[in-house]
DNA sequence: CTATGTGCAAATCTTTTGCAGGCTA
DNA sequence: TAGCCTGCAAAAGATTTGCACATAG
């Protein structure tokens, strides 16, 4: 690979390619969506987000532990900052199922996950699988954020 | 109000009456239904929370609030691991709904719970208003623990 | 060049725990 | 009396923040 017009801010990209050329592209893109700026780190955590397209879930720990697993240097509070910061942009959803950790959902739309009690995991669980045929009626000068759905599973 | 052999440990009603004695005997049933030894300090909040017979949903900090406002003095850190111990009697359940902090309601059944955003209160949405006609179909060796339902309102 | 972003350590906040003394059964 | 509870202070985690330095636009 090279360094072009086309990514003019993935500099560190020429010395350490240990991730595809795709994935960083992918986050890179990503990040323009959400109208943030492209550093190191912000390309790093995002890669590893969504550089294989697949939606993820993850606290702040635990994909702090991926950036240093691939051997880029990213402090945890910037991780936590990041993931912050890639709420308000619109780009994550926090998700709360477990009152001692926040997880980040990359997937943004409201739908239902499975929250594997036994391992701490959070899953996407499909969407077109779950019907609400009715909810309760909204009180009087409110509306309707979000309808959070998570379906705890343990061991049958 | 007298004491009387039918309520043996509340000797500190005898000096402090304060709530309603049908509060206090309703927290003392409650107790002796998840099997807790009556203690002055959860005979208050027992009746703090399940006093007038109606559902609550609290933090620990906002009990310690009550109960410090009802005069009673209870520590902060017995608030807590009361509340642990009456969701361990099955007395009631946890509620994960903003990870900065823990709620804790009185009604032990599976219901919907609308969350106010604005104000971070959390109410009992009415059960008989969700209907679910269909779950995401659940991994294969894991059951359903438990289906959280949380409608986050916002001001319309 | 200026506004943002990052790193580090310290600060915050919520919740838990260790231990000595108190109280119920 | 024996064992369960409580209070306090300290510990433990998770997350945020202040500030000096680095970097994108």
């Amino acid at each position: 690979m090279k360094a072009g017009t086309a990514r003019p801010y993935i500099k560190f990209m020429d010395m350490h390619t240990r991730a595809s050329d795709a994935g960083y592209d992918r986050g890179a893109e990503w990040l323009k969506a959400g109208g943030l700026r492209p550093t190191r780190q912000r390309l790093v955590l995002a890669a590893l987000l969504v550089g294989d397209g697949e939606n993820r879930h993850v606290t702040a720990e635990g994909l702090y532990a991926l950036s240093s697993a691939s051997g880029e240097r990213v402090s945890l509070a910037t991780v936590y900052n990041t993931l912050r910061a890639f709420c308000e942009a619109g780009l994550m959803n926090e998700v709360v199922v477990d009152g001692s950790r926040s997880y980040f959902d990359t997937r943004v739309d409201d739908h239902p996950h499975f929250y594997w009690e036994e391992s701490h995991a959070l899953t996407d669980a499909p969407a077109d699988e779950l019907e609400i045929a009715a909810l309760p009626r909204v009180p009087k000068g409110m509306a309707v954020a979000r309808v959070d759905v998570v379906i705890r599973l343990r061991r049958a």
